[in-house]
DNA sequence: GAGCCCGCGTAC
DNA sequence: GACGTACGCGGGCTCG
């Protein structure tokens, strides 16, 4: 295939691109908008068209032949708008950092360098593509060049050219001749435009044609056209000159030195910054770090598994290694239909393996069956005597208990330990810990499968690009373990993780792989009539509202409250004035439209995040929905869960609760939820040691009335239904950092009550104030708090010098501990229970976890046996200076088991 | 039109 | 701005 040149005329693109843009600019005032237009168009060019050669072309001053021939010639144009002015240097400053050259010479026209470079390219036998949209250049057109509008998205060739134009590319210059160019101030003909000059040309061939039938054929050019023609031919054959391109020009450049060479991101990212365009910005920003140097980890060491005597020498290295790093490669990331693809494991920091037993097309023919592999490599995996570590190991862990494997000796996570040093880390990605822990670049999973068509996965990578990229992983698994695992060391979070998080992993695992079974039936008459009373409480907004408007737009309720309805903003957002249910419910006193909007809110709300999506999430294959628990999701030690998030499914309201309804058991099965009570307030009185608040719950008081007591000096029997409220309040805004302002707003009294409030909740509990100063001042000292069992949670800003950031940073730390330490204990709860099912006898799965809640489905026999063991467990998980105290109950509904 | 931020609301 | 931890929706803006 021939090389392909592509030339670009700048100025046409520019001024495109100008007019195309309206309106940006960077953040001091400088007008961007060409530049960026223009720039889009390069960046798209490069990536759809790859050109091999590339120029870009400028009009280098006004003075060119043309206008010793013709003064007039563009004089007519009007001057360059003001604000494309100074983006003429910038738009050459990014060709340059795209390392394009800039083609322009004193006395020429871009469209001459043009013909003269594209006519020396097709002497070299290239194929010239005319990045432009001007009709001059037409006339270029023809065998080996074609114009392109990237902005049309059109390719001109001869036939193009001709349906356009109605002539040919050879015919061109003899068209404008005619018809004149008012843009360039080209006289032509007058009375003669575009369409009588296509005629013309069609019956006569060319200008000379024209001419020299004039004489003769008085049929079909005559009148007043006639003696136009014959008037203005100077004008016509001046024309025509300055019509014509010139071909050549001694342009300064070869063509060689027209060659694509790749930018420098650097230089890009930089540039893009300057100019204030984000997205491309972080993108060659992004590529710098990508372009970090490869560590010394080798590939030396890889190796791929294809026969009998290599899986062999596989086993005797794992039977040998100290520890075992794995990995499993996948057609997938769902783990219920995800197949396994490979196995990869590394030994030490040299020696890898990869396995291939699941990949198809090429080599597909090599590899071992994946029931031998199995077969072989299965004591290895399952003695819980040969420590094994896997980076996220609980997506390894279902992948191979799929296969039939069931993993034991889980001994290190990567991915947990780096959670364990900083939970506030941006990414625990295996990538970025290469990154992070050994300036090591890991080759990315796109890279392998970047040229594999759409419905492409891993098995469909060739084996050799599998096995760099599976060893790679295991490999470096192998090394962060060995270096994390002494960072955690030293920082005290090593038995954090070997005691408690690590055995939760298989627990986890467990729990998504069970899933939660749903009643889609009745989610879907939900839905229906949750949409129905949505429909008519949107109307009857509308109504009420004397306007249509969308009622889920704050910005358009807010002009609608505020402005249309005259009633008054209370709040303010960072862009707006607020809207949220605590100003609506203010504002309901005063008109009925803000108590119609909760409402459509709280029902919408149902709607789309729960009983729409919920059915779509049911698993095709287990009519279950499995959503993720995320080990390492938050700064505090708690869960998280996503698709869907089973920690946030309504109960507060009686329409939420209707959802629970629709989590059932399977037949035959009840759900057991158990939950404790009010962990986070015992173990405050844990940490703190207060002797009121530990004897409360020593007590097993009502925690609340007893405070409310204390708070109010009256008998714990005599507490009103208000005073106990309000105590709770205060009691969980505590644990927040709440201040007297809001406790006062939301409590319904004044800031100096709210404030004589705490004041007197610490004067009774005050042992909750010392520790509070205890843990900030260890925290300023040490920049991290901890939590019961050791956990960490960095709290830089404690201090800071701004008073937000320190107060923010404040509640943080006064906060972590408490909800840290339900946390762990409930996560060593899971652990131990786990462990209990898998020994007993019982019918029973773990299914859910909320915070402080357990959910478990089991057989209707086997109630009373898992109470027993839960209960057990849960209240057992620590000995704190309080009891801890679990409620279950059983029934075919989450919210039964309530 | 995809991707992102924002406001908002659900849970503990 | 003012209460900690999450996830996820729709609106609407930016950028492509």
């Amino acid at each position: 295939m021939s090389k392909r040149l592509y030339l670009i005329d700048g100025n046409n693109y520019l001024f495109r691109a100008f007019f195309a843009i309206r309106g940006l600019s960077r953040s001091d005032g400088l007008p961007t908008n060409a530049v960026y237009g223009f720039t889009a168009m390069l960046i798209k060019l490069l990536r759809d068209e790859k050109p091999d050669y590339l120029a870009v072309t400028f009009d280098a001053s006004s003075h060119t032949f043309r206008n010793d021939l013709y003064p007039a010639y563009k004089a007519q144009r009007p001057p360059m708008p003001e604000d494309l002015v100074p983006q003429l240097p910038i738009v050459r400053e990014v060709v340059r950092a795209f390392q394009i050259p800039v083609v322009e010479q004193i006395g020429w026209e871009a469209d001459d360098l043009i013909a003269s470079l594209t006519t020396r390219a097709r002497a070299a036998g290239m194929e010239t593509t005319l990045v432009s949209s001007d009709k001059d250049l037409y006339q270029l057109v023809g065998p080996g060049c074609t114009l392109l509008d990237t902005m049309k998205g059109v390719r001109f060739g001869p036939d193009e050219v001709r349906t356009k134009m109605g002539v040919g590319p050879d015919q061109i210059v003899d068209l404008l001749a005619l018809m004149g160019d008012s843009v360039d101030n080209i006289p032509g003909v007058p009375g003669i435009g575009a369409k009588t000059a296509a005629a013309l040309l069609c019956a006569h061939g060319s200008l000379d044609g024209v001419y020299a039938s004039i004489a003769t054929d008085t049929r079909t050019i005559k009148g007043k056209r006639r003696e136009m023609l014959i008037a203005h031919e100077g004008d016509a054959r001046m024309s025509q000159t300055l019509a014509t391109v010139r071909r050549d020009v001694p342009v300064r450049f070869e063509i060689e030195e027209l060659a694509v060479a790749e930018p420098d991101p650097a230089i890009l990212g930089e540039l893009f910054g300057r100019l204030e365009f984000r997205t491309w910005h972080n993108e060659y920003s992004k590529a710098v770090e990508k372009e970090a140097p490869r560590s010394n980890l080798s590939r030396d060491g890889y190796m791929i598994v294809t026969d009998a005597l290599g899986l062999a020498a596989l086993r005797t290295a794992l039977r040998r290694a100290k520890r075992i790093a794995f990995d499993t490669e996948t057609t997938g990331l769902d783990t219920i239909s995800a197949e396994l693809v490979g196995l990869s494991f590394a030994v030490d920091e040299a020696r890898a393996w990869y396995v291939p037993v699941g990949h198809r097309g090429e080599g597909a023919a090599q590899q071992l069956a994946k029931a031998e592999v199995i077969a072989v490599l299965r004591d290895v995996l399952e003695d819980p005597t040969r420590p094994k570590a896997a980076q996220n190991a609980k997506f390894d862990l279902q992948i191979l208990h799929q296969a039939g494997v069931d993993v034991q000796g889980l001994d290190f996570d990567p991915m947990l330990a780096s959670w364990l040093l900083d939970p506030g880390a941006r990414s625990h990605g295996l990538d970025a810990l290469a990154e992070r822990w050994l300036g090591h670049r890991n080759i990315h999973f796109s890279e392998v499968t970047a040229d594999l068509g759409d419905d492409a996965n891993f098995s469909d990578v060739p084996l050799l690009a599998a096995r760099d990229y599976a060893c790679e992983d295991a490999q470096v698994a192998w090394v962060l373990c060995a270096r994390l695992e002494a960072e955690l060391e030293a920082q005290g979070l090593a038995g954090l993780l070997r005691d408690l998080e690590l055995p939760l992993v298989a627990a986890l695992a467990e729990m998504e792989l069970a899933g939660v079974r749903v009643d889609a039936e009745l989610l879907g008459r939900l839905s229906a009539d949750l949409g129905e009373r949505a429909g008519l409480l949107e109307a009857r907004c509308h109504e009420v509202a004397g306007t249509e408007f969308a009622v889920g737009s704050p910005k358009q309720l807010g002009e609608v409250l505020f402005d249309r309805l005259g009633l008054a903003s209370k709040k303010r957002t960072k862009t707006g004035r607020s809207t949220d249910s605590s100003v609506l419910e203010d504002l309901a006193t005063e008109h009925e439209l803000p108590q119609l909007v909760l409402d459509w809110r709280s029902v919408t709300k149902l709607k789309s995040t729960y009983t729409d999506v919920l059915p779509t999430l049911i698993h095709p294959v287990t009519g279950r929905i499995h959503g993720t628990f995320h080990q390492t999701g938050t700064a505090t030690g708690r869960l998280s869960s996503s698709d869907p998030n089973l920690q946030n499914i309504p109960v507060r309201s009686d329409d939420g609760r209707r959802i629970r309804e629709a989590f059932v058991a399977a037949p035959g099965h009840l759900l057991l939820a158990a939950d404790y009570s009010q962990i986070d307030l015992r173990v405050l009185a844990h940490l703190c040691g207060d002797a009121q608040m530990v004897q409360a719950f020593v007590d097993r008081a009502d925690i609340h009335a007893r405070t409310a007591a204390l708070l109010f000096n009256v008998d714990e029997a005599d507490v009103s239904r208000d005073q106990r409220g309000v105590a709770k309040t205060v009691n969980f805004g505590i644990l927040y950092g709440m201040s007297a302002h809001r406790l006062g707003r939301e409590q319904g009294m004044t800031h100096k009550e709210a404030q004589a409030l705490i004041d007197r909740y610490f004067a009774r509990y005050p042992a909750i104030e010392a520790w509070k100063e205890q843990t900030l001042a260890d925290g300023r000292k040490e920049g991290v708090v901890r939590t019961l069992m050791g956990r960490i949670r960095r709290v830089p800003d404690l201090n800071a010098s701004s008073h937000m950031a320190r107060a923010a940073a404040e509640r943080i730390a006064v906060n972590t501990p408490v909800q840290g330490g339900s946390a762990d204990i409930i996560k060593v709860a899971m652990a131990r229970i786990r462990d209990r099912l898998r020994d007993s006898e019982l019918a029973a799965r773990m299914i859910l976890q909320v915070h402080d809640e357990l959910v478990f489905e089991v057989a209707e026999a086997d109630v009373e046996g898992l109470r027993a063991l839960v209960l057990t467990e849960m209240e057992g998980a620590a000995s704190l200076r309080v009891p801890l105290v679990v409620s279950a109950s059983a029934a075919r509904d989450w919210l039964g088991a309530h």
